[in-house]
DNA sequence: TTCACATCGTATCAAATGCAACGATTGTCA
DNA sequence: TGACAATCGTTGCATTTGATACGATGTGAA
């Protein structure tokens, strides 16, 4: 019989939700992002000449929702789209000076909350929590 | 600097929604309802006479999602309403006889599918995790 | 080459969503 | 008690979302 307190995928999504939430809570008023265009960002922080098609596999967000962050923040000035050279189907993404000077900003931001959000498990705990997280990401057969 | 892939709100991220993804797969197109209407039902189940406002606060749903998806359940002959005597603001549900009985067809489909996807820890990384999860799901501070 | 098919990003449109406002009810406190 | 605030569930409305279709481009086999 199941039990949603034991339940993992409701339990999984609790934390998930939270952890969104509360992290858009730093930076969305402040910066006027919504949390897919911030996904965005944070993916062309270190991926340069991404395309939407990557995002949409990487993150599991839809097609058009990529779509649509990587419009608004185009003309916001924060991201640049360029139709690739090589297969012009493909259009190459990556941050503008001022894109990344606002992912330079809320870096910090996001790495605090995070280890504000972990704070309630130790150095070991958290490394093992991680580890599972990891294990848990991996394609299954 | 921030890495993505060692970003705990991210990754907890992907793993929510692949989870109540897969899930939902498993009882949305056999039962035809909605993972808002599932997540009403699986409270239901064994919380008696709870409110909306329960379930909004237990599941970071939004009141009206809740209430909407209440809704649809009751026309569906799914969930009964009753206005509280105590309080008349407040809405008794229960899962009616209908409802009840599929909830017991999905229940052992939805721990089949947690069984299959925490398949790839160990027992013990299984109680590591969901003592984890637990400790973090802890409202903090 | 040519033609059928696959892939990419965008546009379209119905449905779902979140926010705010509302009526109804209850609580508070002067 | 009475007036005002708070709470509950619902609804209206603007926005967001996801499924699908589309045009443009690329691929592969005949």
């Amino acid at each position: 019989m199941l039990e949603l307190d034991r339940f993992t995928p409701y339990l999984v999504n609790r934390l998930a939700s939270r952890l969104s939430d509360e992290l858009a809570e730093v930076y969305a008023a402040r910066f006027g992002i919504s949390i897919p265009e911030w996904r965005v960002i944070a993916h062309l922080s270190q991926h340069r000449n991404i395309s939407v098609r990557e995002i949409h596999a990487l993150t599991a967000m839809d097609k058009s929702k990529v779509s649509r962050a990587v419009a608004r923040l185009d003309s916001a000035g924060l991201v640049e789209k360029k139709v690739s050279g090589v297969d012009r189907r493909l259009v190459e993404l990556r941050l503008t000076r001022k894109g990344r000077q606002m992912f330079e900003q809320i870096d910090p931001l996001a790495l605090a909350y995070e280890r504000d959000a972990l704070s309630a498990l130790s150095p070991d705990e958290e490394r093992q929590f991680r580890a599972l997280v990891d294990k848990l990401l991996a394609p299954r057969g």
